[in-house]
RNA sequence: GCCGGAGUAGCUCAGCUGGAAGAGCAAUUCACUUGUAAUGAAUAGGCCGUGGGUUCGAGUCCCACCUCCGGCUCCA
């Protein structure tokens, strides 16, 4: 038989021939270096046989930065994990530990609670188990042989994973340790030249809460050591940009055990969400959006109507009136407020669509474990909106807020995943609605060309949603803007429109917030600018620095100029050295300082950027300058 | 909520086997009057997260709680 090379040659082999095989046609070095062969473009073991006419590209340990290559290494240094945590805890049970982005993972069920500080015994083990060398074999057994096996071993999870696997049941074996594997794997661990263990946690085994809690040990390895402090190091840069860092550093906002997970904003973080809100209430006005404003407090009934009480009751914040008997409670979101809105009066289908957007405070009782800086709070401002419109609207509707979207995203320069999630297992409504309103979204998805993932069973209990996600500097995917379709709540709390037929017809609604929750999004474009904010955007835009004392009446003079004209600016006080103020400048990341002493005037200003670049420029020159920046 | 870790000055952190709470930066004052990323000196600043316990003695050891960090689960 024939395979194809990447230089476009053929290579004979005898039928049956393996990747490995087909490296050793090439040469012994070749053979030596190969960790994995890519057959058509999908990762495939050397182990396994090729088949005539596939087109091969054989991967080594020179390929060091190839996902899949790495996979395959930490694929295989989890398996040298595993067989360690055996050796050094006996009476442990393992579970799953697949390849992950950056490392790799291994789940084990410990006898007793497991302390960070062992992670450095393990590791020691590992590397021991990296001297001593090991080699992998492969093997295909029956599945009640494979489940026999690890019964006799005392492995129940293995046996249950046997039970889930889907085709042919197959092994690895490292030393002491058989793993039910479905590869690909390294030939020898002799690839593996820098492993480090880098965290614990508590996992649930297959990812359900009401299952034992095992013990998950996170590691990564490369093809070098170089590679590896190379990752540390970035991994370190990308702390420094972490949100929670530059607000206190930036001096944006603070948290306070007073109120977990409710940011208190500080007059700069509040200059970028008062610009954000500018930018919201602009646009929505431009697209045909009415603003309104609903109350925080309603009775428990509204909720109960609405679904959200029998949904997310332990997520909602409950309050006593002491005159009525009635609960209330805190919204946690906008809909039902909009709903009996909109339900206020008798409504035509010439005034359909209704847009009613509103960016109000919602509070949402989150388990103090999920909190996270900006990125998750209970105290959350969406940029939402509710559009009330017929079906025959829908779709060109779901396209305005699509592009609305992509408007505000290009914007920033942030580009987002899109994923459509479909009906949940706790879905209110009929099969034949959920199928209208998914088809309704993957339609538009579809007829945009934009690429989406799916999440089956992923969607709001009252419709399907559009989510676009975003990640943060430590990796970490965060949801964003949302736009969902919904034909049940408008049903529950009754609302209808006169149609052009004289009957009254239940509206659909389309719950959409594209920034997502404002904090979350500042706390991404902190990170995502690394502090560092564009004009428009950033708390102080222009510092003037008198040289000294006897400069400090210009310079205010050129500073009240340029705050005449609308720009954010400060005068930095002759107290310190310019050059310590400059510093200063600069870690607060102002983009523009202006230096201002005997030699400056109204003609020629000195302005830094942000940075570090100098020019001479006179004042209106340098306003307009800005102006231009800001638009 | 669950597993593991951490809470010491405004910030970043030191404080060993229990024995008199420290440094740098920031702040304040004074001197210097400054030219594009740190002038010098002095001063002030602490319920060592909170509550309980062990001890002659607790920042240090034990217990509970709170908050934060890394994950898991959840995310309308």
């Amino acid at each position: 038989m024939n395979v194809v090379l990447p230089d476009n040659s053929t290579l004979e082999l005898l039928d049956g021939a393996t990747g490995l095989d087909a490296a050793r046609a090439i040469g012994p070095k070749l053979a030596e270096q190969a960790v994995l062969i890519r057959a058509n473009g999908n990762p495939q073991d050397l182990r396994l046989p090729l088949e005539d006419g596939q087109s091969i590209q054989i991967l080594t340990t020179r390929d060091t930065s190839d996902p899949d290559a790495l996979y395959v290494l930490r694929h295989s240094t989890a398996h040298l994990l595993a067989e360690a945590v055996r050796r050094l805890y006996p009476g442990v049970k393992v579970a799953i530990g697949p390849p992950i982005e950056n490392g790799f993972y291994y789940d084990f069920d410990f006898p007793e609670p497991l302390h960070e500080e062992e992670l450095d015994r393990i590791e020691a083990e590992l590397n021991r188990e990296l001297e001593e060398g090991r080699e992998w074999t492969r093997e295909e057994i029956s599945r009640d042989e494979a489940k026999a096996r690890f019964a006799a071993e005392g492995e129940p999870y293995k046996v249950e994973l046997v039970d889930s696997a889907e085709g042919q049941i197959t092994l690895y074996t490292q030393g002491d340790f058989t793993d039910l594997c479905r590869g690909p794997h390294l030939q020898n661990s002799k690839p593996i030249k820098a492993v480090k263990l880098t965290s614990l946690a508590g996992a649930y085994w297959r990812g359900d809460s009401d299952r034992p809690q095992l013990t998950r040990i996170y590691g990564t390895a490369f093809y070098s050591q170089k590679d590896l402090d190379a990752h540390l190091a970035r991994l370190e840069e990308a702390k420094k940009r972490d949100h929670r860092r530059l607000g206190a550093q930036l001096d944006l906002f603070h948290l306070s055990e007073h109120s977990p997970g409710s940011p208190f904003w500080h007059p700069k973080g509040m200059v970028i969400w008062n610009e954000l809100e500018d930018l919201r209430r602009r646009q929505n006005l431009r697209r045909g959006y009415s603003e309104v404003k609903t109350p925080l407090l309603y009775d428990v009934d509204t909720f109960i109507t609405s679904g959200h009480y029998e949904n997310y009751k332990d997520n909602m914040f409950f309050v006593a009136s002491k005159e009525d008997e009635k609960q209330f409670a805190l919204k946690p979101m906008n809909c039902p407020g909009h709903m009996l809105l909109f339900g206020s009066a008798l409504r035509s289908y010439r005034d359909l669509p209704f847009r009613y957007a509103e960016s109000s405070t919602l509070h949402r009782d989150e388990l103090a474990g999920t909190l996270h800086g900006l990125l998750r709070v209970r105290h959350i401002t969406q940029d939402d909106a509710h559009i009330f419109c017929s079906p025959d609207q829908i779709e060109a509707e779901i396209f305005a807020c699509l592009d609305f979207a992509a408007y505000l995203y290009d914007l920033f320069g942030l580009t987002a995943q899109f994923e459509l999630s479909t009906r949940p297992e706790k879905k209110v409504g009929t099969d034949e609605e959920w199928d209208f309103t998914e088809g309704a979204l993957r339609a538009a998805l579809e007829r945009r060309g934009i690429e989406y993932t799916v999440n089956e069973g992923d969607g709001a209990f009252y419709g399907p949603k559009i989510d676009l996600h975003m990640t943060d500097v430590l990796g970490r995917s965060w949801q964003m803007g949302t736009i969902q379709l919904d034909a049940i709540m408008p049903q529950r709390f009754g609302l209808s429109y006169m149609g052009a037929d004289n009957k009254e017809h239940t509206p659909y609604v389309i719950h959409r917030a594209l920034l997502g929750s404002l904090e979350r999004f500042i706390g991404i474009l902190i990170e995502h600018y690394g502090g560092a904010f564009p004009l428009w955007l950033a708390p102080v835009q222009v510092r003037v620095l008198p040289v000294g004392e006897a400069h400090t009446e210009g310079a205010h003079a050129v500073a009240a100029k340029l705050a005449e004209r609308g720009f954010r600016v400060d005068v930095g006080e002759a107290t310190e050295t310019i050059g310590k103020r400059i510093r200063a400048a600069e870690l607060e990341k102002v983009p523009f300082v202006i230096v201002y002493g005997d030699r400056e005037s109204e003609e020629s200003l000195a302005v830094r950027e942000r940075g570090g670049g100098q020019s001479h420029e006179s004042f209106e020159d340098f306003a307009s300058r800005l102006a231009t920046l800001v638009s």
